[in-house]
RNA sequence: GGGAGCAUAGCUCAGUUGGUUUAGAGCAUCUGCCUUACAAGCAGAGGGUCCGCGGUUCGAACCCGUGUGCUCCCACCA
């Protein structure tokens, strides 16, 4: 069979992915097997995969495919969420550039217009997830408006109304005047800005009767700080702190709004910060949260002086219609003019801006539907402080989580919008209010506007389903996710009896943005904590931001978002995923740079060239297994003397490799445990790199033109093997290939089990060590002496353990291009010495060697020697060391005291040779 | 204003309850190699006052205090 020059993932990826849906391998269903269950944060149903999806949803097939080849039973829900806001911005725009006003369309005109758009951009995250390779079960594709779905969200409004916990009433809410609906909290981004500080004269009506005309000149008047003079016209008083002697002859007096002349009391209260400002403050009700409160306290009227789309509305009285920001301007010159602002000055200032739209947030009172938080919070804070839900990395993140649900206000969960569950309430003429699944049963549900659910058969049996009037209102987008985990098992539109619910809940780890963490993360803990009494995951796995190499934040504006097909038809999947998790600490911020998946194409490369050097191989191979004795070993191959007894010889190269084999799994398991699997793919990626492919593979190299041992081929072709399944969960589609390009298998490597775990010989591993030591310092040697790869040398060794060396010295004959081995018992003139450990190794050449050179290098080792010696005497000197520190810490000491010296005598007697 | 975190090689980061050498890795850099798997490679090397200061300890990159500089989250001061 002709392999590529190199490694061509394209085709490769089709043929696996098909392969592995043909098989069924990611469907997953009930079975004795534990369940793993993963369910994937749902992106946006008409978006695309951005670097930081990528990033997750490797993160989440790693995870997945190690516990599938880990005897756990596999199941990662693949779904999208139909984000109300998102999607119905971008429809209403897609209307607007077809010549259509949403405002002319019926609900149900533009939803079909909606769905249309769904279905023809739905399908573009699930393809770039496949291309990706995430092994998800496509048989439990769920989207959250999908019907079972959408009942569902129906179905637990009902219920937590009926409980007391949803009301609906006038608050002071986030409004968005550009998408036009309510936000919550959450859903607003503050910023910090430069604004302006206005000084505006309020002029006071001292008579209590006469209105001041504009220009009046020398009448007594009230200064006022404030950044949104656009307001002024919503004043309903103005307010001193009641301590402030500046301002306590104005009990009971009054002043005028500049412009409107409106008349407005002065009132007292201790809110307001004297030192502040002028110590004034103009009360606004209906535009600021703080004015809101002072008017409930003080019972001030509330006068709306914006319309829902940030125009000024007829209660301004004037630039009734302008936007609010134009408006500003306007007013700030009329009051310029007619001598009320006395002056501006620059302040800095935090502004809400919407998180989808980008409007600035106007606060606004509304009336929308809240959900009480204090009840659901309680248990999903002790399901994370009692530690039965796990935060990684560490617990970086528990007092914001902690701070966040001590602190939660109500939930304003309505949205103005009509992309998403519609509100299951109704209104009769006379304002009460009808709630149930169906209209139907909304009847039997009546309570008043602000009452407590009611059965009323008076009112069920006069009204019909024609005298309701549905609220027009959808639900917030989240008020669907939180129930993610538990409705893609249809846990709750089918609680009983639902044994899929009863296996795959709750899940095993969930990975996400941290800045999902309150959206999203906390009240799905509610949801399961409320209907399940259940924590919905046992971990959470919170992924850093991706930003640019430069640290900046992706987006579309800088251009450096890259595509993420267009990187998976450069590079391949496999080097996509490899690149996004090697330069991925858990946790922190990933800078992204496309270097690193140049590493993982590269690192293709390298493994592809390995099975290539395989399948050489492979068609020269000796057949006189395991009877081939050390003389007439194959060269290259060191053959020990026989295991006693066995009759079967372990070569010191497979020894060794099969022991750090060992070593690493092990190691790997706890990073697994850990979450840490950039570590763990770098851990591989070295045992596959250096250990395997430059030691492992160059110790077992036959010479030339020769063949390899069988066995020795045998063994290697599974060492290859079982890297491929080490490497499998991160770069699936090679690691596949390179199994079956192996050898002629049934099986598949994706759900290949891993094999049962052995302990590692430290003492061959640390045997292992040495002999890399010693062929690096040689060859260190050689390269400072400027021998050319091809000049061989001869090479004496001084020891007091030539044991150590005789079962390696033709692997190290080789390594180093010696042409002979020799042990002596002095010092060889005229040649290089190289010290290692007691040690002393000559290098014989033709050439002729640089002293000048060589005494430098062993001068500067055996200064560095010396200066170690003298700061392990300090310490062993020291009594008080000796008295407290532990024994074992005193031996090591001790060892490398006298290693130290034995170097130092070495490296002494090496250079009075010279 | 409140809270959390970070500071180790040019860059990105490891460094496990304080003691495995006078601190490691990848990338980048430098040197030598077209060696019959791989130049997308091989071999080798250089590079650090572990942010400053003080303390605890026989012993500190690690613990404590303090200063400086960054980052993030939360919060209604006009």
């Amino acid at each position: 069979m002709e392999l590529s020059k190199n490694f061509i993932p394209g085709e490769t990826e089709i043929k696996w992915n098909e392969h592995w849906k043909n098989k069924g391998y990611f469907n997953s269903t009930p079975d004795d097997r534990p369940a793993y269950t993963v369910v994937i944060p749902p992106p946006n149903v008409t978006g695309v995969l951005h670097m930081g999806h990528t990033l997750n949803e490797t993160v989440q097939d790693i995870l997945v495919r190690k516990a599938r080849m880990s005897g756990f039973n596999a199941c990662w829900v693949p779904g999208s969420d139909h984000a109300s806001i998102a999607t119905e911005s971008k429809v209403v725009q897609m209307l607007k550039d077809l010549g259509i006003d949403k405002n002319t369309l019926t609900r149900e005109e533009f939803l079909k217009y909606a769905f249309e758009w769904k279905e023809k951009y739905g399908g573009i995250i699930y393809n770039q997830i496949e291309k990706l390779g995430c092994s998800v079960d496509w048989n439990r594709v769920t989207f959250t408006m999908d019907d079972h779905y959408y009942k569902a969200v129906i179905k637990v409004f009902v219920d937590l109304y009926k409980k007391g916990l949803i009301y609906r009433g006038a608050r002071m809410i986030n409004w968005d005047p550009a998408a036009k609906t309510a936000l919550s909290d959450e859903e607003v981004e503050f910023k910090d800005v430069t604004g302006k500080l206005y000084y505006l004269k309020y002029y006071l009506d001292s008579a209590g009767v006469i209105p001041p005309s504009g220009e009046q000149e020398g009448g007594s008047f009230i200064t006022i700080a404030t950044q949104r003079p656009e307001t002024i016209m919503g004043d309903t008083a103005i307010c001193v702190n009641p301590n402030d002697e500046r301002y306590a002859h104005l009990k009971g007096q009054y002043a005028f709004v500049p412009l409107i002349n409106r008349r407005i009391p002065i009132i007292f209260d201790e809110y307001v910060d004297p030192t502040f400002g002028t110590g004034a403050l103009k009360v606004t009700p209906a535009h600021d949260i703080n004015d809101y409160n002072l008017g409930l306290k003080h019972n001030l009227e509330v006068i709306d002086t914006l319309n829902e789309d940030g125009t000024l509305s007829e209660a301004a009285q004037i630039y009734v219609g302008v936007e609010r920001f134009a408006a500003r301007k306007k007013i700030i010159a009329e009051l310029a003019e007619k001598d009320h602002l006395l002056k501006e000055e620059e302040y800095p200032s935090r502004m809400g801006y919407s998180q989808r739209s980008g409007a600035v947030v106007e606060p606004r009172i509304s009336t929308q539907w809240f959900l009480k938080m204090k009840e659901m919070a309680e248990p999903a804070l002790n399901a994370v402080v009692g530690g039965s839900i796990k935060i990684h990395p560490g617990d970086k993140f528990l007092a914001t989580y902690k701070y966040w649900l001590e602190n939660v206000k109500d939930w304003c969960i309505s949205r103005q919008l009509w992309w998403g569950q519609q509100i299951p309430a109704w209104y009769d003429d006379k304002g009460n209010v009808y709630v149930g699944e169906t209209l139907e049963e909304a009847l039997k549900n009546v309570s008043s506007e602000s009452g407590v659910v009611s059965e009323d058969k008076t009112h069920s049996s006069q009204l019909t389903t024609h005298n309701l009037t549905q609220d027009a209102d959808v639900l917030d987008t989240w008020f669907s996710s939180w129930l993610w985990p538990m409705e893609v098992f249809n846990g709750i539109s089918q609680p009983d009896n639902n044994k899929e619910y009863y296996y795959y809940y709750p899940t095993a780890v969930l990975v996400t943005g941290q800045d999902i963490i309150f959206f999203w993360v906390a009240r799905m803990i509610m949801a399961g904590m409320h209907y399940k009494n259940e924590k919905p995951f046992s971990d959470v796995y919170f992924t850093g931001m991706v930003r640019d190499k430069q640290g900046r934040k992706m987006s579309k504006q800088l251009g450096n978002s890259p595509d993420l097909l267009d990187l998976i038809e450069k590079y391949g999947a496999d080097a996509v995923r490899f690149g996004i998790m090697i330069s991925s600490p858990a946790g922190n911020d990933l800078l992204f740079d496309e270097a690193s998946l140049e590493q993982g194409r590269n690192f293709n490369n390298k493994l592809w060239n390995a099975l290539k050097l395989l399948k050489m191989w492979e068609g020269k191979q000796s057949n006189e297994q395991g009877i081939v004795n050390s003389e007439q070993s194959v060269p290259g191959v060191f053959a020990p003397s026989p295991s006693e007894g066995s009759g079967v010889r372990p070569n010191f190269a497979i020894n060794w490799f099969q022991n750090r084999l060992n070593e690493v799994r092990s190691e790997l398991e706890n990073m697994y445990a850990q979450f840490k699997l950039s570590e763990a793919l770098k851990t591989v990626y070295s045992l596959i790199w250096d250990d395997f492919c430059s030691w492992y593979l160059e110790w077992v190299k036959p010479g030339f033109e020769q063949p390899i041992e069988a066995d020795v081929y045998k063994k290697t072709v599974e060492f290859f093997e079982e890297l491929m399944q080490l490497l499998h969960p991160f770069m699936p589609f090679i690691s596949e290939e390179i199994y079956h390009l192996l050898s002629q298998k049934e099986d598949d490597l994706c759900v290949k089990q891993f094999g049962k775990m052995e302990a590692a010989d430290k003492s061959i591993l640390a045997e292992g060590e040495l002999l890399k030591n010693v062929i690096t310092a040689l060859r260190d040697a050689r390269s400072r002496n400027q021998l050319k790869p091809k000049e061989t040398i001869k090479l004496h060794i001084l020891s007091e353990k030539k044991e150590v060396y005789q079962p390696i010295e033709n692997i190290l004959a080789k390594q180093v291009n010696a042409e002979s081995i020799h042990y002596v018992n002095d010092a060889v003139a005229d040649t290089t010495v190289v010290a290692i450990e007691k040690d002393k190794f000559y290098i014989e050449s033709e050439k002729q060697i640089d002293k000048t050179a060589l005494k430098e290098t062993l001068l500067k080792d055996l200064e560095h020697q010396k200066g170690f010696l003298i700061s392990v005497q300090k310490k062993l000197g020291n009594e008080r060391f000796v008295a407290n520190a532990k024994p074992e810490v005193i031996d090591l000491e001790r060892k490398k005291q006298a290693d130290a010296e034995a170097r130092i005598q070495t490296i002494e007697e090496s250079l009075a040779t010279l």
